[in-house]
DNA sequence: TTTTTGTGTAATCTTTTCTGACATCCGTTG
DNA sequence: CAACGGATGTCAGAAAAGATTACACAAAAA
């Protein structure tokens, strides 16, 4: 839920993004253009990515490194998402998550976050506990 | 040990900073000015900040919003970091930590986390372990 | 063989960031 | 009060990073 908040947060520019993946910004960039990856865009039209889009990328790259086209990572990605029974719990939140703004996530993670922590260091243990899905 | 490597990592550039901590830039630049962050820098010399980073900046902020000055921040970050009795085990970590470059933290993290993640999506229990502690 | 794919590369433009300087607002202090 | 120093705003010029587009090309597919 606010799982989904922290690993849509758009932050990292592609620079840093190559580096964590091994990928040139030409493969990132095409890869967007076949909808691979849907990564945000500043104000000024420059990409920025998050940990959901970073970890995309890896599976892209491990699976063209095994040898599939476009077409099927496509596939596997559709598999490895396979949509199932949406319960209403689901639609809700997807359709919640499509009304933020960029700046709305920002604001929510530093409040939700960041922010408690910087203001309670010793409130700690269910702050912990929210970030040990931050990644997956 | 590697929490370190995570929490250390050069990722966001300073605008990202900006939205994440309600900073302006000229506010980072004159922190980091006196001392009270470090962040990375690109060969260009451009600023990347880490997650340490922001959450130093957001205490500085919290203290700032207190009426406290640069020196009396100083102050509190000296004693919320008491640098207690140095073991060898910290030390060394330290050591280690000063003689890695930026590009391999990111090997590191590449690797040991996004990777394996992206390889192998059933083999998360210990991963999400690790990463409880991304933050804090 | 011809076509399509995935990627490299170069040119050009826009956005973002950097540094340095000067201005300003405000507590402190003489 | 007047002068001063601290913290921030703002602006200018330069540089870095990123965007888009176009062309090239090898390897795979048709």
């Amino acid at each position: 839920m606010s799982d989904d908040l922290r690993r849509n947060m758009a932050l990292f520019p592609i620079g840093i993004v190559m580096k964590l993946t091994d990928l040139t910004a030409r493969q990132i960039r095409y890869y967007e253009q076949n909808g691979l990856i849907q990564p945000a865009r500043t104000e000024g039209k420059q990409r920025l990515f998050s940990f959901n889009d970073v970890d995309r990328l890896l599976e892209v790259k491990a699976l063209i490194e095994k040898g599939l086209n476009i077409a099927g990572i496509k596939q596997v990605l559709q598999l490895q998402d396979p949509v199932p029974e949406q319960t209403e719990i689901t639609v809700s939140s997807e359709a919640k998550r499509k009304e933020l703004t960029e700046q709305e996530l920002h604001q929510l993670l530093k409040q939700q976050i960041f922010f408690s922590n910087a203001n309670r260091p010793s409130e700690h243990a269910l702050i912990r506990g929210e970030l040990s899905r931050f990644f997956h």
